[in-house]
DNA sequence: GCCAACGTTGGC
DNA sequence: GCCAACGTTGGC
């Protein structure tokens, strides 16, 4: 069992989006980032832990907890014209871009960015790193564990 | 809107 | 394979 914290734009798809969805289950769309593809597609496991991360925001932080709810399947945005992440180079036979769906377990409390990097024992939890940019990224348990506890 | 940091692209 | 230019992310 692995634990991911996965960011995700509220003006796209909020906690609440994803709560009123069918079995609180959303497809992740949109990643378009390979570091974070192979997250999903080659590490992530049904059923392992997720915090819903709010970014691109007024207050950024962890709002949810969520699991991984499928295997990894092709992204059907990539193909669609209409879509801000149509991929023209990706074709079906051989698509590049996969997500899985995650389904939202419980909305919490916003656990803020400024909560997050004011807890000593969060200090080297990857999305707090100078830099970093990914939109998916491994939790380790011990930084699950004390997450869970503030939440 | 700004900017730091990183990723991707494409010429060579 | 290098690297400059450009694009994107995401907090502020």
């Amino acid at each position: 069992m692995n634990y991911w914290l996965m960011k995700s734009e509220p003006g796209e798809c909020s906690v609440d989006d994803a709560l009123a969805a069918k079995n609180s289950t959303v497809p992740w769309v949109g990643v378009r980032n390979y570091q974070a593809r192979n997250f999903m597609r080659d590490d992530m496991k049904v059923g392992d832990g997720v915090l819903f991360y709010h970014s691109s925001c007024a207050e950024p932080g962890i709002v949810g907890m969520a699991q991984v709810a499928t295997t990894p399947y092709p992204d059907a945005t990539q193909f669609d014209p209409e879509s801000p992440y149509y991929d023209a180079k990706s074709k079906p036979a051989e698509p590049r871009w996969t997500l899985v769906d995650v389904q939202v377990i419980k909305k919490t409390r916003n656990l803020t960015l400024p909560e997050l990097r004011a807890t000593p024992a969060l200090a080297e939890l990857l999305m707090l790193k100078k830099g970093n940019r990914l939109s998916i990224t491994p939790v380790t348990k011990e930084h699950w564990q004390v997450i869970s506890q503030l939440l």
